[in-house]
DNA sequence: CCATCTTTGTGCACGCGTTCACAAAGACAT
DNA sequence: ATGTCTTTGTGAACGCGTGCACAAAGATGG
């Protein structure tokens, strides 16, 4: 019984490990920045500054892409994003379906993140028919009768569910009946998938229960003996050490292959 | 555990790895539900399953957290419902502010996964005067002016930023010297916190592309045989002049001279 | 052409997280 | 009480990811 099981047997031989993939979106938006303001080369140093990690890090998950860096001066800006953005597979155009076009469903429509990295948004879908017709985004929403219809039509590959709970295994079932093959599931359910289908989650309140957790380990330190070092008093230099401590963990995504 | 022997070193740091704490909202979601099917016991491969992870990952990870199950039986839900709940910190109330009132974080506002887990949406602000005083979720929008008066009042540590990536650091700045400590990003931004503050970040965006990353590799490996590389087949145009050797998807790890 | 300086690319070691496999612990029947 | 059966709790092995430290590679200057 899957549950949910994207094992992957990894990559066979050319694999990327899992971790590196995760942070190329990274490196991408720091780069595109700084291509953004002509900057033809950036160092290791730099550019992980830029994106929160650290350098020896960047360095080895760049090694996996090949040797695009020139030693004693460092990456191209311009050719790297493309690299990146070729081994993202960015270099394509998505086409996307959302369903559950609730507040979250709308927000995400509106999301202008999406557009600029290359997925297109095919079409919206809703199961409330006073809902079908009505433009959100500029882009009208259709009745979840159409659903396998759409999918087709479209050629899409990638879905978004962002239904209440109770529904997400059922459209689930639906997109991949219909041939999506990658799912963004912002429904606090786990689905359960057939092999060869990515399911990546995205759960609010969870990242906030992992928030309360180290928030209440802080709270009930300062009144533990071990002063230490841990004081709020918190420098607030703050710039002056980069490389800042993203989080208790650094890079745990939020988001976890189900 | 129950046999003596209490790890010494792991007294003071309380030592729940970081996997674990992550996964625990996992676990109280499959338990909370079965709590309202009035299921009285679960052993760990039936929560396992519902959590979707593997059993022996489950029942280490509630080792952690001392030994609540019984042998032969397995754990009583109401009593796990209530041991994870405090060791999240969710048996207390947890006032969080949203800055940043657009899309969203009114889908944010409006999300029910807040309240039914302890976090109670204390505030909302935005920088737009306009906004001033409009009720969203019913929850009158206040002015990024009295942010600090806000946090402060109402003894906010856990802020939620849902501002342009512009804005968020200025805006992350202004909470962590206002008291807050604990903060989750959605602004495409790397946030620079001084050390004792904890961000965690979701961004939309690079999740899609980790699936379209996955989407391309199964896209060509249909194409490929069983093994070898990767055949370029360069989906559309952009194919990049300095072909030669390292091209599309070539052995990455080249020939060391040594 | 040679010396020096900068920055990449990576071998290596270490620690964390995952998984297996099994002894210990308790429930239950006889 | 004793034996059997079920399920937990965990020791140990393994694999992945991270970070250090340094040699190789190329740029730059004399």
């Amino acid at each position: 019984m899957a549950t949910g099981r994207t094992h992957r047997p990894a990559t066979r031989s050319r694999g990327i490990p899992e971790a590196t993939v995760a942070r190329l979106p990274l490196y991408l938006r720091a780069l595109t920045a700084l291509s953004e303001r002509s900057v033809p080369t950036v160092s290791s140093e730099e550019l992980a500054a830029a994106a929160g990690v650290n350098s020896a890090k960047l360095r080895k998950d760049f090694s996996y892409l090949g040797s695009y860096g020139t030693r004693g001066v460092g990456y191209d800006v311009e050719y790297l994003v493309y690299q990146i953005s070729r081994e993202l597979g960015l270099t394509q155009d998505w086409p996307v379906v959302i369903v559950g076009i609730g507040n979250l469903g709308a927000a995400l429509a509106n999301y202008g993140g999406f557009a600029s990295r290359g997925f297109r948004v095919a079409a919206l879908i809703d199961a409330d028919p006073a809902m079908a017709g009505k433009p959100v985004a500029g882009i009208p929403v259709q009745h979840t009768d159409d659903l396998e219809k759409i999918i087709k039509d479209n050629g899409v590959s990638i879905g978004v569910i962002a239904t209440p709970a109770g529904a997400a295994q059922q459209v689930c079932d639906r997109l991949v009946a219909a041939g999506v093959t990658s799912i963004l599931n912002f429904a606090p359910t786990v689905l359960s998938v057939p092999d060869g289908v990515d399911v990546r989650k995205v759960d609010l309140s969870i990242e906030l229960q992992i928030l309360a957790f180290h928030e209440q380990r802080k709270a009930g330190e300062e009144t533990a003996a071990g002063d230490g070092a841990l004081t709020a008093a918190a420098p607030r230099g703050a710039a002056a050490d980069h490389s800042a401590d993203q989080g208790p963990d650094g890079d745990v995504p939020a988001v976890m292959p189900a």
